[in-house]
DNA sequence: TTTATATTTCTAGAAAACTAGAAATATAAA
DNA sequence: TTTATATTTCTAGTTTTCTAGAAATATAAA
């Protein structure tokens, strides 16, 4: 993973609002959650919920799939994996071990 | 791990200079590195660049510790680690076997 | 004790992000 | 085909962040 597509990921968890939805649909595992369910969590106006949710989505953490009315928000594995390979990369070569 | 305290964290390594620093660190081990060293290595004016530090060092993740003129800046493991484990946490229960 | 080096703090303009109300769109139910 | 539900897009004011030059501070060397 390269430095920009990291670091524009972490910018999208890195507020409160969006690292809440993120860890509610990591939680919710594969089939994910409706943006009315999030609305009903997190207590946050549509509109401001839904920028939140369109900047996850914009990086790739969350993925957003229609079922009739209903908008589900899917968090995306393998890419918080990745991020998280990423991080451990950086870790634990020879810095930890010393 | 409180989201307050994750999301700040994720915030300050959400900028491609400071996650560049971030890792720059993490790479060099527990001596950690001098700013001039980091300057030279990223190429951004010393203002902007001590800016920076001073965010990454605000969340806990970098230390500083002056050795006569040369600051050294310092990756803090522990709080590495446990913004790893968050992000695990987080992902792992149940919803990576489903 | 003057000069050089390393780094920060001050400052302020420019750019970006945050927020939420209002209007619009998509879909389903009556 | 009118009405209700779910959600987004538009908009604009407010706040925050970014950036880098200039001035200041800390320390060491000459």
């Amino acid at each position: 993973m390269q430095i920009l597509h990291a670091s524009s990921a972490f910018k999208e968890l890195g507020h409160p609002t969006r690292l809440s939805v993120f860890t509610l649909l990591v939680k919710a595992g594969h089939g994910g959650l409706p943006v009315g369910r999030l609305q009903e969590s997190l207590q946050v106006p549509h509109s401001t919920l839904s920028h939140h949710i369109a900047k996850l989505t914009s990086v790739g953490l969350v993925k957003q799939e229609r079922d009739g009315r209903v908008l589900y928000c899917i968090a995306q594995y393998t890419h918080l994996n990745a991020l998280i390979d990423f991080l451990q990369d950086e870790c634990c070569s020879d810095a930890v071990v010393e």
